[in-house]
DNA sequence: AGCACGCCGACT
DNA sequence: GTCGGCGTGCTC
């Protein structure tokens, strides 16, 4: 039977509702009938929830006992190809539409009506009496024509009481209307002159817009080292997609960046963008989420998350770093939007362009294997070349225990400062240590909710868990053996780091950036500002510097332990290594001045460090690319970590060799289990975790195997269970 | 998710 | 006798 577009007063309609029921619900249409796709209230139980109409009515409910939907909401119904693109989401992902529905509808008051305010424009009156005030007001109207003003603002631009304003209201000389709070964005210019492409830029540009002149989804991975001047590229993209008259999102991995690209979109446009992440305002989100489902937003700048937005004619995607792990996180729903900002694309026929200077191994393998169009830009914009890198032999170097910085480095920094020119010394480590020891008994003092060693953070005065967010004051006297005075930190942290900076180097200014150390983005971003403009001799840094800040006068770049990350049995851990190592590098000498960029480790002759050291990036992938292939893992195989938790071991344990036990729905398709074992992080906030790993052939059905696998569990008591297809760790 | 229902232990 | 703990089930 066809699918309906619209429903009459009284047709059976199923509706999917926010509330986690796996499955839809059916209503008799409203007065006046509703449109698929509609956005509706509808009564459930004794409450009023928010829901769409999916489509007809199954008819498989006691046809008396159904209910009326109350009423269509006032804003733009879903899209066929957005209901396409939750479905598949939630296919892929093993999601419930319930939970795929609260991704799209992350905005308040969408059942609200249209929130008005009162604006002001000039009236038709004659005044009764003529004042200077009075004047003035009318001054400001006329100058500006036919615009409305708040009353705030035309009082302000007056330089009058509202008072003022209200009185040339009762006379109708000014008039006072009623507006829609919520205002379409600016429009955004594509023809406003770009900035010089280089010939390498420009062709890639050319490449990018043929692409979108297409009107045909395509993916196309833009690869360029730091400072090729990647952003120029796709914003020429962005524009040929304005041109074409549709929207274009572009996804950041971090909120701190987004300011600062805002800034380089109005730069371009001549108009800020929408901007949709976590750190924007209720009343903003709610003004983005309407705009763009009017496509009264050209484009987006957001976190993962906005590619959940109602868009109603979506041309272009870029994510940008997409490489970066924050692409996928692990609350809730789990998806990496990279994958998804290419599903949505397929299912609505834009472009995708993934930007990296150190693209992931998936997207590599994919671009290799001709599903993604691949643009490499080679030359540094501008005079700039990559940074001269070399390895400092730890083993060799002669130095105090508990110090950090090498007198190899100590060298080159001094050297740096002789010429006035910046240096950037980078640990990949939050907080002051990572471990803090009783030097009495040994003890390692722990989260008390997790399975984590607290680290300690000097700059806050206490000790922290970096997994639940815990933290206690730093105790006296040593929690088991209650020794006092015996406790002290182990290994470097970007805190202690600072403190031997600042010993090693008494006359110069340092600067330290870490994310604990700001409470807002504004803070931050003005710290940083302050830096590009030369503001300090030493920066200290954390992963934060690594993402696309500009520093034009930093030369040296010291990574002070090159082999975090490389130890564990994480197949990820050399990816990971390898591609923030070369970030980290690239911010050397992005001017005129050449860079240096010195790597301290203990395992020069390691063959992930040796590929950095020699820029033989293809022949770092190849390798890497030969192990995943030979083990069997992503991406040429496909894999699913399964995470059970609950309060007691003993019963989550249980489950899980329960689960093990039945694998049949898994064997059908040849996929194996490995596990039970306790999950990476074993107890998060109470909850044991215990992780199950499903390995199966690169075709095979994974997501329907485990549907099958999971559906006839029953969770008793406070077990959970979650799904995580393609894990970004497989241990 | 809420909210009712219902079945056991500890009280006024 | 009754109050209230929260395990189980339902919502079109």
């Amino acid at each position: 039977m066809p699918d309906p577009e619209f429903f009459d007063q009284g047709d059976l309609v199923a509706v999917l509702t926010t509330q986690p029921l796996d499955r839809l619900l059916d209503y008799k249409a409203p007065e006046g009938g509703c449109f698929r796709g509609a956005f509706v209230e509808v009564p459930l139980g004794p409450r009023k929830v928010m829901g769409v109409v999916w489509g007809p009515g199954q008819g498989d409910f006691d046809r008396s006992r159904i209910r009326s939907v109350i009423r269509v909401l006032d804003v733009a119904p879903m899209r066929d190809e957005m209901r396409t693109f939750l479905g598949r989401a939630a296919d892929y992902t093993l999601t419930p539409m319930s939970m795929m529905l609260r991704l799209a509808t992350r905005a308040p008051g969408l059942g609200d009506p249209q929130s008005m305010r009162k604006v002001y424009r000039l009236g038709e009156g004659v005044p009764d009496r003529q004042t200077d005030a009075r004047r003035r007001v009318l001054e400001v109207l006329r100058e500006y024509g036919g615009l409305s003003f708040t009353l705030k603002e035309l009082a302000e631009m007056a330089g009058v009481t509202p008072t003022v304003v209200k009185g040339l209201v009762k006379q109708d000389v000014v008039r006072e209307e009623d507006s829609p709070r919520d205002l379409p964005y600016p429009h955004l210019d594509p023809d406003l002159p770009s900035k010089d492409l280089s010939d390498d830029q420009a062709t890639a540009a050319e490449t990018l817009r043929a692409g979108l002149q297409s009107q045909k989804y395509g993916t196309t991975l833009l690869k360029g080292v730091t400072g090729s001047g990647k952003t120029e590229v796709y914003l020429e993209a962005v524009a040929e997609c304005l041109r074409l008259g549709k929207q274009a999102l572009v996804l950041l991995p971090e909120i701190a960046l987004t300011a600062e690209f805002l800034t380089r979109i109005e730069a371009r446009f001549g108009a800020r963008p929408a901007e949709w992440h976590s750190g924007v305002t209720m009343t903003e989100r709610r003004r983005v989420w309407r705009m763009v489902g009017q496509g009264d937003a050209q484009v987006v700048v957001g976190a993962r998350s906005s590619l959940f937005l109602p868009f109603r004619h979506l041309g272009l995607i870029i994510v940008d770093e997409e490489h970066d792990t924050s692409y996928k996180q692990e609350d809730g729903v789990t998806y990496n939007a990279r994958d998804m900002a290419v599903l949505r694309s397929a299912i609505c026929g834009a472009r995708v362009v993934l930007a990296s200077a150190t693209p992931s191994l998936e997207s590599w393998a994919n671009a290799d294997a001709g599903k993604y169009e691949k643009i490499e830009l080679t030359s540094r914009f501008g005079a700039s070349v990559m940074p001269e890198m070399r390895a400092i032999d730890m083993r060799v170097e002669s130095m105090p225990a508990s110090t950090w910085i090498s007198p190899t480095l100590r060298q080159a920094v001094e050297d740096r400062r002789a010429k006035g020119e910046q240096s950037l010394l980078f640990i990949n480590r939050r907080g002051y240590a990572p471990v803090t020891i009783c030097r009495a008994c040994g003890h390692q003092i722990g989260c008390d909710n997790c399975d984590a060693r607290m680290v300690e953070h000097r700059f806050l005065k206490r000790l922290m868990c970096h997994q639940c967010g815990e933290t206690k004051p730093m105790p006296d006297a040593c929690p088991s053996c209650e020794v006092e005075g015996k406790l002290a930190p182990v290994g470097p942290g970007i805190e202690r780091l600072a403190e031997e900076a600042l010993e090693t180097f008494p006359d110069a200014n340092i600067a330290t950036l870490s994310s604990d150390m700001f409470g807002s983005a504004r803070a931050l971003k003005a710290k940083i500002e302050e830096i590009a403009e030369g503001e300090a001799d030493i920066i200290i840094g954390t992963q934060l510097v690594a993402k696309g800040h500009n520093f034009p006068n930093l030369t040296l770049v010291g990574v002070i332990d090159a082999d975090l990350g490389l130890q564990g049995s994480d197949l990820r851990a050399a990816e990971r290594t390898f591609q923030l190592m070369r970030q980290v590098a690239g911010r050397a000498g992005r001017a005129e001045k050449p860079g240096q960029a010195l790597l301290q480790t203990f395992q020069p002759e390691h063959p992930v460090i040796r590929a950095i050291l020699s820029g033989d990036e293809n022949g770092f992938w190849s390798a890497e690319a030969a192990e995943r292939q030979a083990a069997g893992v992503p991406p040429y195989g496909r894999m699913a970590g399964i995470v059970l938790s609950g309060p007691d071991v003993a019963a989550v344990f249980d489950l899980g060799n329960a689960m093990a036990r039945n694998d049949g729905p898994l064997r059908q398709i040849g996929a194996q289990v490995f596990g039970p074992a306790p999950a990476p992080i074993a107890r998060i906030r109470g909850r044991h975790r215990v992780r199950l790993l499903v390995k199966a052939d690169k075709g095979a059905p994974i997501q329907d195997a485990i549907a099958r696998w999971i559906a006839p569990l029953r969770l008793t008591g406070d077990l959970r269970l979650s799904v995580d297809i393609d894990p970004q760790s497989f241990l």
